[in-house]
RNA sequence: GGGCCCGUAGCUCAGCCAGGAUAGAGCGCCGGCCUCCUAAGCCGGUGGUCGGGGGUUCAAAUCCCCCCGGGCCCGCCA
């Protein structure tokens, strides 16, 4: 079927006119150029073959009347013409509707042929959020593009392994262990989720700790005389002294806990003694604190994304990582490295003669002069760096499960870091994980009127989000089908909410940031997570009712003539056969967002046909109704595949 | 100052890498459609100097250069 593509026969048609006249074209590229054609009466798909035509030497008209041959002799050409450029053909439907319908009958078997023949071993790394807060909006696109890049790879027939790194050796983690520290007790109180209580407790820390850094630094500029700076920092004092109410508004007895505590205390000093003794593991006590802080947030973490159908294969600690002595041995060959430099007094990699090495640039898509800033590996303090522990850990990700490639799915903003990691497994002799780790780029997610802030406790929560997805499809669930039982009113309002904000955050290209409007996202018509379940409902509701009545499809007796009679049904074969390419580019082009275009097209089709009232149970003539319902069958099955793709559980009723 | 990303209809976005046939969706707005397999649906209408200016080309939203606007990076943060 994948042959059955308008790209594939008119690759192939035209590669073949090229090679009669003695050259070669480049069939992908012809693939690419492909498009529907703009009116009906000129064929379904077509080419513009002029630069093909330039390759061979032929005029282009020449090139596609070659073209048509070729293709008319394939018998799902019905008829093919050249008008200038172009060559425009037509299907033949009622050989695409069976080449279709029987491929679709063995589920199994249609699978396959989207496969690769020679699979990889592909690690997914994705979401890795800091483990001192709850997830928000922006962590569920990265969870969202992640979960979905996976799937896809797999449905590719790629071994797939998703990770999440635990980065539990930054300060971020050692300031909310010092506040629990501080507050001398773990456990939330009663009816707040675990990582919102961590995410509260490190707000209030970080925000107490700044105030009073902020108030020493005050008195320093006053008696200075620096008195424009000094403004400045009594405007900032004043944000952080608001942030710091809304913050005791919260939970007055632990913000004024945690504060009383640090009294007569140097915060400072305090989080540094913490970050050292859990990355030297130099007292216990320490390491079990801050494991129970990070415990808490990560069993949050879980509870959200498994609300979203996302789970992973592993989940990586930062720490073991540091404990297992693969740091020491990366600070070790840094040492020794012929790029070692010494970085305003600090061990550092310096990649400028690493950089003029064309054929890498190349490899990398970095142009010639790009400048990479040298790499700081050790603080003073003797505690290391996330860039250098993030090249032990991507040791570690290839070595720990063989990975021929390594996709890392973080914010475009880190792309500096990313890169220099790359760098240094090239420099200190990983050259084959430096070349085959990739960034998987996304921009920030904005919402509406919203500007968020983990470390002072200003953010909507991706909890609160998914709540207030599910109440709005609660709504629309008790307008539409109030009929229901109340447990499956709740399931389906649960399925459609989580779902709505999944396809929307995968909609969008990874490489524009977005603006994220609930409102739009629960729109619930078309192109929406709900729209298209709604689809696939319906048509399971058709194929239900039908056996209801005792019609089930004969397979053996499909009268496949009924494809060409009306054009509703003519399209929704095009689009159906479409299916299996759209799928393989969505995955080569690491593209969720085609796979969502694809879908919303196929559901406009199938609406179309739906309500034009062609009905496929009231359909008096066996053959045709076997068609109709064969194609019903169609839809159900690539809804419910691409659906499960995008991590959406299709549902049958709603 | 240097670098990366983004700018397409009132709004949210496809299309740009791989240049070609009157630039596509959805929302919004206006007007229709439930005796008929689910109306979370369907049909019709409305709406665009593709940020601006140059260039390359038979042909530019798409390629190149300059400029403007927005975001991000250039930490002994992550």
């Amino acid at each position: 079927m994948l042959e059955a593509s308008p790209y594939r026969l008119l690759a192939r048609g035209v590669s073949r006119a090229a090679r009669a006249l003695g050259a070669a074209v480049d069939e992908r590229l012809v693939e690419f150029l492909v498009s529907e054609t703009p009116r009906e009466d000129l064929g379904d798909f077509g080419v513009n073959v002029a630069r093909f035509a330039r390759q061979v030497r032929v005029s282009p008209q020449k090139l596609a009347e070659l073209a048509v041959e070729e293709l008319l002799k394939n018998p799902l050409v019905s008829s093919a013409t050249a008008a200038g450029p172009f060559v425009n053909f037509s299907y033949n439907t009622r050989l695409a509707a069976k080449l279709l319908i029987r491929e679709m009958r063995d589920w199994g078997q249609f699978q396959d042929m989207y496969k690769v023949d020679r699979p990889l071993r592909i690690v997914v790394e994705h979401t890795s959020a800091n483990p001192v807060h709850p997830l928000h909006i922006g962590h569920a696109r990265n969870a969202s593009l992640g979960d979905t890049l996976a799937r896809l790879l797999k449905a590719r027939g790629h071994i797939v392994q998703t990770r999440f790194y635990i980065n539990d050796l930054g300060r971020q983690v050692a300031v909310a262990a010092y506040g629990f520290k501080l507050l001398g007790r773990l456990d939330p109180p009663p009816g707040v989720k675990k990582d919102r209580w961590v995410g509260l407790v490190y707000a209030i820390t970080h925000t107490v700790m700044d105030i009073r850094l902020l108030k020493e630094k005050l008195e320093k500029l006053k008696e200075e005389g620096r008195d424009e700076e000094y403004r400045e920092a009594l405007r900032k004092l004043d944000e952080l002294v608001a942030d710091a109410a809304t913050l005791r508004e919260q939970a007055p007895e632990v913000f004024d806990a945690i504060a009383e505590a640090m009294e007569g205390r140097d915060p400072e000093r305090d989080v540094s003694e913490i970050m050292r003794s859990y990355e030297y593991r130099l007292d216990e006590e320490t390491v079990r604190l801050v494991r129970s802080v990070v415990g808490m947030c990560l069993e949050g973490f879980r509870e959200t994304l498994s609300r979203m159908g996302i789970e992973f294969d592993v989940w990586d600690w930062e720490s073991s990582l540091a404990w297992s002595g693969l740091v020491s041995k990366v600070l070790e060959a840094a040492r020794s490295s012929p790029y070692a430099t010494v970085h305003k007094g600090a061990l550092a990699l310096d990649f400028k003669r690493l950089l003029e090495d064309e054929e890498l640039r190349k490899q990398l898509g970095l142009p010639e002069g790009y400048e990479v800033p040298p790499m700081i590996l050790v603080r003073s303090d003797g505690t290391t760096l996330y860039t250098t522990r993030d090249v032990a850990y991507s040791i570690y990700k290839f070595k720990e499960s063989g990975a021929d490639r390594v996709y890392n799915v973080i914010a475009a903003e880190q792309r500096l870091e990313q890169l220099q990691v790359r760098l240094a497994l090239i420099a200190l002799g990983w050259r084959r994980e430096g070349l085959n780790q990739l960034h998987y780029a996304y921009e920030m997610v904005n919402l509406p009127g919203q500007k968020m802030s983990g470390r002072r406790g200003r953010y909507i929560t991706l909890d609160e989000l998914l709540d207030r997805a599910v109440s709005l499809a609660r709504s629309v669930v008790e307008e539409k089908s109030p009929h229901l039982p109340e447990e499956e009113k709740r399931r389906i309002a649960e399925a459609v909410g989580t779902a709505a904000v999944r396809y929307a955050l995968v909609s969008v290209s990874a490489s524009k940031p977005m603006t994220f409007s609930l409102e739009e996202a629960l729109s619930f018509e078309r192109n929406s997570a709900p729209y298209i379940m709604y689809t696939y409902a319906r048509a399971a509701n058709i194929l239900e009712r039908a056996s209801e009545r005792g019609i089930t499809i004969d397979w053996e007796k499909i009268d496949y003539s009924a494809a060409d009679e009306n054009k509703l049904r003519r399209k929704l074969v095009l689009k159906l056969l479409l299916y299996p390419y759209t799928l393989v580019k969505a995955v080569d082009e690491l593209k969720p967002e085609l796979l969502v275009s694809y879908l919303n097209g196929l559901a406009d089709a199938f609406n179309e046909w739906y309500a034009s009232g062609d009905s496929a149970i009231g359909e008096p003539d066996p053959g045709k109704r076997n068609f109709k319902l064969a194609m019903v069958h169609s839809v159900k099955t690539v809804t419910a595949s691409a659906l499960e793709i995008l991590g959406i559980k299709p549902i049958a009723r709603m």
